[in-house]
DNA sequence: CGCACTCTAGGACACATTGTCCTACAGTGA
DNA sequence: TCACTGTAGGACAATGTGTCCTAGAGTGCG
């Protein structure tokens, strides 16, 4: 088929987020997918290319958001989706996996920079657009504001395994916007 | 002999800091620190127990900091051992091989969890000083501005792989600093 | 129809690694 | 002398990897 890629590439994502790397093995994909091994190893020479391939594929159902303003509500917007991508979906699980090879698998790596600095670029945006209605001063660095938004979930994820629930988010707007000196409102009530 | 245990633990720690978890197998264990393979197994039930002694035997040589003051050198002394400790020191590539086996192993979790959280709790102790001197406002929380801090360190590390150098160690202090409303002052020159 | 081509299933295979088990040996203290 | 402890070395079954070969199904073309 031509979808036997696809097959194999979600056999894998939902094997990679139940039982984690330890367990993936050719056979548990063969049959979890229904695909034989040695096609499998058609499409892929080894573990490690299916691997990249798999978080490229579940990293890039990204939510395209617009940011428009104000700065409380994006940073609000892109924390929720960031919170929810690193603990609900496949990709905050696979993620982790990934980050214990990248040290020494070039392809690994490469994968995760990739996605590391597009999506620090769309958390920049959220800066500099801010700079650019002058809601926080023009001399700041989009990009170093971004990864000091953004760190704080990747050290909880990976490291502390501390909650990344709606409070936390908050608090990390909050604190955003106080740094900054940007107007804070809090989210409507649901 | 009684350093069998220390001999087979920096002999593993060497190992994964030049090949990574993938090449770590027992008898490469076993051939650079000439000790048998059965009397690994003796010592450590399987390759996990040994892999938690060794994060925990190398993370916890840590720099007795003691924070005095005033902030922004505070925070230049703990990011300087931070980034040193990530990029040079061995616990560094060795916790980003650990990230990944955390999620589905219990023990490698608290391993992993409990360096992390101790040194969290350091980092938050800088900010709780400068609170109790006057330097920053009381009504912030230590240990969000010590995630906030830290984050883009393991960000960098762990997911985009930028380099963590004195500038971008500087960038993160002055950032801190303005954020916080606290005084800053450029490093004494070499 | 006959034929070539591509994709797939299935399994055999050599090789590497794990964790267990057994034997042998060296040192140490009663 | 004897028991105990820690070690070396190797055999072993089980599991996983990546390669290779065979066979069958579908598709397009003359």
């Amino acid at each position: 088929m031509v979808h036997t890629r696809q097959v194999v590439i979600d056999a894998v994502a939902d094997l990679l987020s139940t039982d984690g790397l330890a367990h993936l093995t050719m056979d548990a994909i063969a049959a979890r997918s229904g695909v034989a091994r040695s096609t499998i190893y058609r499409h892929w020479p080894d573990r490690v290319e299916l691997m990249v391939d798999v978080f490229e594929s579940v990293s890039s159902v990204a939510d395209p958001l617009d940011p428009c303003g104000p700065l409380h509500a994006d940073l609000r917007a892109t924390g929720d989706s960031l919170a929810r991508g690193l603990t609900e979906h496949r990709w905050g699980l696979i993620l982790s996996c990934l980050v214990g090879t990248a040290g020494h698998d070039d392809e690994i790596h490469r994968a995760l920079n990739t996605f590391g600095r597009a999506r620090r670029a769309e958390s920049a945006e959220i800066f500099s657009r801010a700079i650019t209605r002058g809601e926080i001063r023009s001399d700041l660095d989009p990009v170093c504001e971004a990864e000091r938004f953004a760190g704080p979930f990747f050290l909880r994820r990976l490291v502390t395994a501390d909650t990344l629930d709606a409070d936390f988010v908050e608090a990390q707007v909050r604190a955003t916007c106080r740094a900054l000196g940007a107007p804070y409102e809090h989210p409507p009530a649901v």
